[in-house]
DNA sequence: CCAGACGTTGTT
DNA sequence: GTCTGG
DNA sequence: CCAGACGTTGTT
DNA sequence: GTCTGG
């Protein structure tokens, strides 16, 4: 699963990278992003754009942000498109979550141990995701608020000898696709990306500062030792 | 996702 | 033990 | 027809 | 948003 992760790369270069249009001024780095709170992804409209949205998908039809909580911050990439309250989302509002690691717990026992994982040599790595808009409030304290789900699949090493769940990563030869407004089955694209080569991951242990939102900085993903999982 | 807060009753 | 917040 | 439910993850 | 129940 993927509940918390890293991004501190230049807005300009996953723009580039992208080829997508800023509506941000910059990507804040963060180590240790968590669900509610914002975080930039990218999305297809007229144009291909990198804006900022919840995490922590609050579907359209919620009574309120604050009652879907954290609920649907990881959806499985295995049902998303035929479940009746998603399938709208993951067959026209797909995104890609912008990122360059993240982290799963190793339970030992009573114990958790956190890992950081990482694409081989580093950059950038894109999640699948799917957004929504909510709107609430009336009159003048009307709110839009722009959310996503990252889905998840089963592990591939080096996340298997860790967790039993990971983020679905796009790579990079179908983030076209995975965005595209005219690719409305979302089975189909999902299917994709599960045949493809997988983006080469490597993992270390982090500190178990990760684990209070109230940390943040680049000393959570500083190994704690000489160990590195590929 | 994890961490940390929460938690009663009656009475004035 | 469960809910809430980030 | 309308109203109301639906929907996650992990873990044991 | 879509499906199910009545």
């Amino acid at each position: 699963m993927c509940g918390r992760y890293t991004v501190a790369i230049q807005a300009q270069e996953a723009a580039d990278e992208l080829r997508a249009v800023l509506t941000i001024d910059a990507i804040e780095p963060r180590f240790n992003l968590a669900p509610t709170e914002d975080a930039p992804i990218a999305i297809e409209r007229e144009e291909r754009r990198i804006g900022l949205a919840r995490f922590g998908l609050v579907p359209a039809e919620s009574e309120s942000p604050k009652a879907a909580g954290a609920r649907w911050i990881n959806l499985r990439a295995e049902g998303v498109a035929t479940q009746r309250a998603f399938a709208e989302s993951a067959s026209r509002r797909r995104c890609l979550v912008i990122a360059d690691g993240f982290y799963e717990w190793k339970r030992e026992g009573t114990k958790k141990q956190p890992y950081h994982f990482r694409p081989v040599g580093g950059g950038l790595i894109t999640f699948a995701g799917i957004w929504d808009i909510w709107q609430g409030g009336v009159g003048d304290e009307t709110k839009r608020i722009p959310s996503f789900a990252i889905l998840t699949t089963k592990p591939i090493a080096p996340v298997a000898d860790i967790h039993d769940r990971m983020p679905m990563i796009v790579p990079p030869a179908l983030r076209d696709r995975w965005l595209s407004p005219d690719e409305q089955d979302a089975r189909e694209v999902i299917r994709a990306i599960q045949r493809a080569e997988p983006v080469a991951l490597e993992a270390f242990k982090v500190s178990t500062k990760v684990g209070s939102v109230a940390n943040d900085d680049p000393s959570l993903i500083v190994p704690l030792d000489d160990e590195r999982l590929r």
